[in-house]
DNA sequence: GGCTCCATGTAAGGAGTTACATGATTCA
DNA sequence: TGAATCATGTAACTCCTTACATGGAGCC
């Protein structure tokens, strides 16, 4: 792609690269799956994703004859992993500080609201923040090629996670005070 | 609205609540000089979406008569505060859990980068959280009539990107061993 | 035979991005 | 007077969402 990739086709990529050959279904189901909520899933989203990525070369598409359903097996190309790797690497300068977070947007906003509703807004942050950790700890990623990679962001979803429950913590007992 | 508002949408009320009356021009402005990256801050967004929330009915908006230019001030209305804490206390149960973020994104998929490329990555990922904290530690809000909100958000967004450069940290560790 | 899952797609609509256009005000 | 800033907006484009459509495969 001439342009920058969106973080979508970036992923999709990444997916074929580490579980293919797989499905373009195949693709939609991990995305589903992911413990990181935000993502599309969706096979209006997906679809011409992967067909755009057809188009530029990243993917190769062959059709699993023993399968009368039109299923395709897709793998990656060499200029497909060579896209995949300048989009990881193309990491901008404002990436990894902190992305809009729709718990801390609202938290600004706190002060219209009674004190009996921002206790009952900053507990079920709370509890939405622990359900995801549950769900990260009982988590087991499908057996790609390439463990490392899928063990390090995990780590990071956790530590993310984490942080933010000690710092719900702190701010119920401010608003408790 | 009849369906769900946008983020930017909650948050262009929340900030005309905080700093209103103030002109749309200042909201973008306001966008523009958040710590918190991601945010459009793009006029092609912002304007639209004060139309829309004025078509509702949420923003009151009052020209300017000492200037030529047509500057108008907005304020929310009654249902405009209402639709803010309804925004509010509409989290929805997936929001609180990890979103998706670019670092942690590409880091599932560093399998396919040279050792050196990978710390090379860390490294920049690190890099730019400690410049997102840096800006964050000189940041001073707006005097906006309600702090108490900004300052808990304001202390969120700082254990997050703190939470991220130790996890960074040993991610390096781990991978230059 | 019917239900569920696998599998691929498209159509309509909405929201955001980039880029452009226009003009008033302020300040050096 | 010229440049920067204040101030409002639109047009084209891209991507994503929701919803729908279609049909094969596997299982009870």
């Amino acid at each position: 792609m001439g342009d920058r990739m969106t973080e979508l086709e970036g992923a999709v990529l990444g997916v074929i690269w580490s579980l293919g050959p797989i499905t373009a279904y195949g693709v939609v189901q991990r995305f589903a799956a992911s413990t990181t909520r935000g993502w599309s899933s969706s096979t209006g989203a997906i679809y011409p994703a992967i067909k755009r990525l057809t188009r530029e070369g990243f993917i190769e598409s062959t059709p699993e004859l023993e399968d009368r359903r039109s299923t395709r097996r897709l793998t990656l190309t060499e200029a497909g992993k060579t896209a995949l790797r300048d989009w990881i690497m193309g990491l901008e300068d404002w990436m990894g500080g902190s992305a809009v977070d729709p718990v801390r947007t609202r938290m600004n906003y706190i002060g219209i609201l009674s004190r009996a509703q921002q206790l009952a807004l900053v507990e079920k942050a709370r509890g939405n923040a622990r359900r995801a950790l549950d769900e990260i700890a009982n988590f087991e990623p499908d057996p790609g090629h390439h463990r490392e990679g899928v063990a390090i962001a995990a780590r990071g979803v956790q530590a993310d996670v984490e942080a933010r429950i000690r710092w719900l913590d702190q701010t119920l007992a401010l608003l408790e005070r």
